[in-house]
DNA sequence: GCCGTTTTCGGCCCGACTGTTTTCAGTCG
């Protein structure tokens, strides 16, 4: 069983524990020890094989073993002796918003319902509400829950729901009242795909109220989920949930730290300051096992900013992007985090495609695009002759193209074109152009873009090929469309790291906003391997150069620097480079 | 089940909101 599947089982595991009414701490180790194992980027394999497994943070012995278990056989005693105690849709009434463990096993129990169909039946007989602790308005909810996960998927890709974070935030952050603001959660640490988006506010107690007015009345709302006086949460359109905290000011910095997360960083972080003798918590610090009474233990430590609160636990201030407990702190305490790449760093892209080939806007147009974002170069690379579907350019066109080119580099000043090509990769592995044709461009992009059903191991090979050739400069969207349509990959991407590494070639984040094709596990594998990337947002119009910013997040997150990035050099520096 | 500068036992993050309760359990983030 590969990764993506333990992963899932682990996960699974935690919950049926949580299920079963087990110690709560077991269930959420077996929850830590899935987060654990997704953070590995060695081979899961060899860290099986040499027993370096053990050596992880938060897995032991036990759960060694079922990974063992697991990635040798596919399954496990402990995971089917689990499985045995509650029928599919039992783990399935769970997704159900509202509906945590101790409630789904009340109505299992109590009802024998197992599914979700005979779930919407019992509450439109009204037995939901007859059970002990539960009432007409919990009932009410279930359903409510029940509709909700029909209708909406859970997670949204980045950019949707930073539009959707914007329109909301843009209002909000303006009206009177509120003297900081800023938008929290996954978002804030630009996670590929967002499953909310939650907002962080400071105000004085007289204003709280009214802002929450404004919130909830927000014309993208569509229902409130709830609605008190320092939190609201409703669902805006498109589905996406939506949180609002209010804070006081001097409380924002621990606010806005708590509620961006992850879960994983919090609790690292409060560990860490009970190790000094405190409590962290979303409004300040307090003395550990204080008699205080609770929410009146007097603030210790005055932070203004996040720096403040990092600074008080004796770490350097840590980027959102980075804040998964997979190594940030430990980095933070030593001052050995590396300075992430910045959107402002970014100087150029190489995979834009104009009306050569199936691009909205000209060559011309494409240039001067860019350069109002700043830039200093762009790379035009449309389609080969064999991406008819993409109207692939023959040899003449190509040709024709590259003359145009050069005609305009002539007349700009202090900003340049180049002339690139985005080279179908053939299901032989060889490239479309002939190495004539080949031979007029600086550089080259591979991709591929038919013959999709290959087996893993048939792709891989096909990629690794036409990584080899010596006129390819770079891998275009390496994992294709499918990335967020199934668990794993459709090529093995670490084989392809491995080759790129092994041949000096590049790798694209391609980011273009319907999908992101290496995540950030991929990046920091390539950094780890030395691989150097290049982020580029596959534009076909000359608005979406702008995409880019969905990569750059990616790059930050795998701790990515300006130099590990291909396109945050000079243009000279780029043209020396294409030269040799 | 995992972990260890309070270390092999005894902790393991903490608060808001909701609903069903009259003092708290469940859920969520």
């Amino acid at each position: 069983m590969d990764k993506p599947g333990i992963i899932r089982i682990l996960d699974e595991m935690g919950t049926l524990l949580e299920l079963q009414g087990a110690n709560p701490f077991k269930s959420r180790a077996f929850q830590n020890a899935a987060r654990a194992v997704e953070g590995i980027t060695a081979d899961l394999g060899e860290l099986i094989s040499s027993g370096e497994l053990l050596e992880v943070r938060g897995v032991g012995k036990s759960i060694a073993v079922i990974i063992k278990d697991l990635h040798a056989t596919g399954t496990s005693d402990e995971y089917r002796e689990l499985r045995k105690s509650f029928p599919d849709g039992v783990v399935q009434m769970l997704s159900i918003p509202g509906l945590g463990p101790k409630k789904v096993k009340a109505i299992y129990e109590k009802l024998k319902i197992s599914n979700l169909e005979d779930l919407e039946q019992a509450i439109k007989e009204d037995r939901i509400a007859e059970l002990d602790g539960f009432g007409s308005k919990t009932q009410d909810n279930i359903l409510k829950g029940l509709m909700a996960l029909r209708t909406r998927s859970d997670k949204v890709l980045y950019p949707k729901a930073r539009t959707s974070a914007d329109r909301i935030f843009e209002g909000l952050g303006k009206e009177r009242g509120v003297i900081r603001a800023e938008v929290a959660g996954s978002l804030r640490r630009r996670k590929e795909v967002v499953g909310d988006i939650d907002i962080v506010i400071s105000a004085k107690k007289k204003d709280c109220a009214p802002l929450m007015e404004v919130f909830v009345n927000h014309a993208d709302v569509t229902s409130i989920v709830a609605h008190g006086e320092t939190k609201s949460s409703v669902i805006l359109q498109g589905g996406i949930n939506c949180d609002l905290r209010i804070v006081e000011d001097k409380e924002f910095a621990f606010a806005l730290n708590y509620f961006t997360g992850s879960k994983e960083h919090n609790v690292e972080m409060r560990s860490r300051a009970r190790k000094v003798g405190l409590s962290l918590n979303e409004y300040g610090f307090s003395h550990l096992h204080a008699e205080e009474t609770r929410g009146k233990a007097k603030q210790l430590v005055q932070c203004k900013t996040e720096s403040d609160l990092y600074k008080a636990l004796g770490l350097c201030y840590i980027d959102p992007e980075l804040r998964e407990n997979l190594g940030e702190i430990e980095a933070a305490e030593k001052n050995a985090l590396p300075k992430l790449i910045e959107e402002k760093d970014i100087r150029g892209t190489f995979h834009c495609h104009t009306t050569y080939s199936d691009g909205a806007n000209s060559v011309q147009e494409m240039a001067s695009a860019a350069q109002k974002l700043g830039w200093e170069y762009l790379g035009i690379a449309d389609h080969s002759k064999g991406a008819v579907y993409a109207g692939g350019l023959s040899d003449a066109r190509a040709k024709e193209q590259v003359k145009e080119i050069d005609a305009i580099n002539e007349k700009s000043k202090g900003f340049r074109i180049f002339k690139g090509t985005e080279c179908d990769i053939l299901p032989t592995g060889d490239l479309d152009w002939s190495e004539k044709t080949l031979a007029l461009f600086e550089y080259v992009v591979v991709s591929v873009h038919s013959n999709f059903k290959m087996t893993e191991s048939e792709m891989t090979k096909r990629v690794v090929k036409a990584l080899k050739h010596k006129r390819t400069t770079m891998l275009g969207h390496p994992t294709g469309r499918l990335l967020l349509s199934r668990d794993g990959y459709p090529i093995d991407m670490i084989k392809v790291i491995d080759a790129a590494s092994d041949y000096g070639k590049m790798i694209e984040i391609n980011s273009h906003p319907s999908r992101l094709d290496l995540d950030w596990r991929l990046c920091k594998y390539a950094r780890e391997k030395g691989v150097t990337v290049s982020i580029n947002p596959d534009a076909h119009s000359a608005t979406s150069l702008s995409d880019v910013s969905f990569g750059v997040g990616a790059a930050r997150k795998g701790w990515l620097s300006a130099k590990n990035v291909f396109n945050t050099r000079s243009s000279r520096e780029i043209s020396e480079m294409l030269r040799r």
